[in-house]
DNA sequence: GATGAATGAGGGTTCATTCAT
DNA sequence: TATGAATGAACCCTCATTCAT
């Protein structure tokens, strides 16, 4: 009490800047957007340090709290890293079923993929997700089968039949793509990895690239 | 497990010796030697737990050693992590240059390296090593650097007049693939991430999916 | 258990209306119902964890009110222990006024305080109010003084006088009793803390060892 | 670092007497010794604030080294302190087993005992272990467990067989003591809390109050 | 050089207490 | 008066780093 003043020097790292305290806030958010606002600061942290070196005191600076108000809304660190990944994930599975549509020319279908993938994901937070993904699935295998389950899975499942349905149709010179649908994203994934890691040393025109890919994909048969 | 069992006390007495199981003998190792054997227990522990989870006490006991002997090989941590992924990479700098042949034709090219990939990376622990790049490089912007400038400039470097003058001898249907050289191996990447990720649940052929992709790049031009 | 399963997330949201099962209706209760709910709650979780272990949480919950609502009623947490441990020792001090009978044999006095002690204190929730104040005392001076006071104080005047009197007209066979009435006592707190520590190992007939313990202050001298 | 000065202000609570920081330690102390150094720390830490409310901090400060030391000798807070109380108790053991005598009359076996227990138990700090396992024991089963194991059943059974000997010779006037050796104990119990309680308030000549006790046991019968 | 006991800053988590509603 | 979300000090425990041997 009295060591107030000595004990708040303590370095504030860059991540602290949105930190406000001082002010009571204690103003009336409604619980879901003081929900809401602890995820995203915790997306903030978590892709800026990586999980084990987030700090949740940081993310309750950045959110405006008191450390211990995130434990009012999760029960621990690894509660808040999961419901904030998947809090980012659920909302794009409404679009995925929109392409669940029977009857549509596979280079539409592969477009529209593209599409959604460099709009809703490559140009939004959810990149980070991905990255997040990628990097701590291993830790967090419960993450790992959701996203596979509730995304991945879901897009194979979707775009497989209508792959092959082209394949038999000879709309694709070969069943390279229907046997290995992942071919599709693959270059999603170099732009999302690309941009945090080297579009320092070199930019990269991830929109630009996932046309030539589709060119590749769909080479000489007519943009 | 052999790890977790560390967390109960560790005796510091007489039987603290016994703790030192699974090491290597204890001749005189050569420095060299002493150094090669903690990059690789650090290599199995980072790419098993991450950077920041890793511990030191660990790569020391899997490396057979004391955990102040890595202070007289490496800095620190940091200084560890770092120097072993340059370990991994350096060996393989050399196999790129042998690829500098002017006049390859481009399908050669890429097949070539797509096996290379497949032979040097996705089958060794240097797959590690990319998906430990991949999840901590934003984290360790020299390493991104190095990696940068050790690897994917110089692919590039080599890969993209290949390929512009494949272009312009029409032996490509578009310039995709000399505008965008990343998506020569962005399906491996998907291949090592589905590999640490999603495997459990869907195996994925990864050589297969090479050659799938393979036949994408050049679809029609006879294999 | 039902304790333990409030370790999960305390749902913040419209939820937290069924959290508080278990609770009594939300009938305008009187201040002195709910005070003496809330003590009777304190007593359950403070003699079931000890002082530092219970959770003021947990004594709200089992109340049926909120968490502020003891504030009103007790200072904090400190009080709310002192003032639940008196509330349930004054009860008691009437009855051993009831033992203030000058002319009554030394026989007699001792046989109706290990009565009191079994009926009034051994067979109900006392037996863990005296446990609270022999764990806590030390940590809690007042609460010692005012036990030492208000209840063995006031018992040892009352029979110490009659003991004396017994020594001096030969019912006794010495004056050891009269020294350290404290004796007559002893194997009451034995019962209690045989009871909360070893009965399940092996469990002691309480009752039956107060009567052997009174064969034995009066061995020889008659039933 | 920077903050050493500030941070180290802290307010210092009684228990930090013996704190000795600043001065590099690292002297060639045993790690028996040094073990010993925290169980003499920690003895003192329970024992005068309870388990709950000891602080490691304090225990570290008081054996005269660092925080994190302790978890060189003890998993956790729980295993240091039921660590304490058997490295307090097994002493005692041995001086148990020299009670062990067939052919003893019961009124020497009563007298050593309470002799040992005056002597061994009430004039050291195992005064203060058995409190603690009489405050804590309800929480720790294990060590109530131990407790009952190794000292109060061991006690018991040597002591059963004497007193129903000395029944069955006449030597009792009943075999209240036989049948419940508990009794002969309980004044050692009083007097330790007693004194931890009331000797403020009341002192309370404990061995002579344990000599009124034998004179009660053994009424009429001969000093 | 090698060791590993010791250090102590750091961070996740708990919970008594406050206070706007 | 009652509520319960919010606060933040406190505390257990971890682990990178040091250094006497």
């Amino acid at each position: 009490m009295a060591l107030r003043g000595a004990r708040a020097v303590r370095k504030v790292g860059a991540s602290a800047v949105a930190a406000r305290d001082g002010a009571r806030r204690r103003r009336a958010a409604s619980p879901q957007a003081r929900r809401d606002a602890i995820l995203a600061a915790a997306l903030d942290e978590f892709s800026g340090r990586g999980y084990a070196a987030a700090r949740l005191d940081d993310v309750a600076k950045r959110a405006g709290i008191a450390k211990g108000t995130i434990y009012l809304y999760f029960a621990d660190k690894e509660a808040l890293f999961q419901e904030m990944v998947r809090s980012m994930v659920n909302p794009i599975l409404g679009t995925l079923e929109a392409l669940r549509e029977v009857d549509i020319p596979a280079r539409m279908l592969v477009e529209r993929l593209l599409d959604v993938f460099v709009r809703e994901v490559y140009a939004t937070r959810r990149k980070d997700i991905v990255r997040l993904i990628l990097s701590e699935g291993p830790r967090f295998p419960a993450l790992a089968q959701f996203y596979h389950a509730e995304v991945i899975a879901r897009v194979l499942a979707i775009v497989r039949p209508i792959l092959q349905r082209a394949v038999e149709r000879g709309e694709l010179p070969n069943d390279a793509l229907a046997r290995f649908p992942q071919l599709i994203v693959a270059p999603g994934l170099v732009g999302i990895l690309w941009h945090a890691l080297f579009d320092a040393f070199e930019p990269l025109d991830v929109p630009a690239m996932m046309r030539a890919h589709l060119d590749i994909l769909f080479a000489g048969r007519g943009t």
